[in-house]
DNA sequence: CTAAGTGTATTGGTCTGCCCATACAATACT
DNA sequence: AGTATTGTATGGGCAGACCAATACACTTAG
């Protein structure tokens, strides 16, 4: 869970890990109250600078996946179904928007991206 | 058409000026053979460096919604209803894809980010 | 209390995208 | 031809993102 990066990839290095512990944190792999590793031993693992692997774990910390504890370490949070599943719902609509203000900006309309969207995931979209 | 740019906006000067051509030309306002403004015309009417209305021009060029002609000007193409629509499906999808990239970095699913979509769009999506 | 281990803060280097400035080359009009 | 008007090409400055390096402050174990 913890190898090596992709250093030639475009998405950044601190994206990388905070993508990887955020999926395994919603996939329940990580579960409330567990440590993650150090900094420093996060760092020296995947061959980086540990100011790389802070701006990783801040990241989690703003989205409120994990708490940092100075002196003590940084731990996985508790977060209620509730809580997540909204915060998960303001993901997506942030996504989407994000993608409209391009198709707009491209003189694309909404049906056309909604026919887009039923393609790629293979659901009925218009019905 | 030509108005002055947002200048504070994070969106590139070029992209500002690219966009509302586009559209306009996809909304058909500007017919094929007409002629845009002279790089220079079009930089001093934004008060904008004529570096930079190139770059949006070529963007578009790049796109095949106009042709540069070098001591001539630049012109707006004429592009098939067929050509047009693929390529208008084809940018689509790219979008769509991007989206649903971020999406699973994110640890989101399909559903959650159709729901969205359909939410925004005010369309029915899952019926 | 001390030492080892933890996160925190500040700073600087590198790279890329954006915009500008200037000189160049081709076309069109007279 | 000549001149004005057009796009073309190259290089520079600036800002922001990303990553690294180093010194600092707090917590815990012994």
């Amino acid at each position: 869970m913890f190898n090596k990066l992709d250093s030639r990839s475009p998405i950044p290095l601190y994206d990388q890990i905070a993508t990887r512990i955020r999926v395994a944190v919603a996939a329940g792999e990580l579960r409330s109250g567990t440590a993650l590793p150090s900094v420093r031993q996060l760092a020296t693992r995947l061959r980086v600078n540990p100011a790389t692997v802070v701006q990783a774990y801040r990241e989690l910390e703003a989205e409120g996946f994990v708490a940092m504890r100075q002196g003590a370490g940084t731990f996985v949070c508790e977060v209620g179904m509730a809580k997540r599943s909204s915060e998960r719902a303001k993901q997506a609509r942030r996504l989407v928007r994000n993608m409209l203000g391009e198709a707009a900006r491209l003189g694309l309309d909404g049906d056309e991206i909604a026919e887009a969207v039923s393609r790629e995931l293979g659901v009925k979209t218009h019905e």
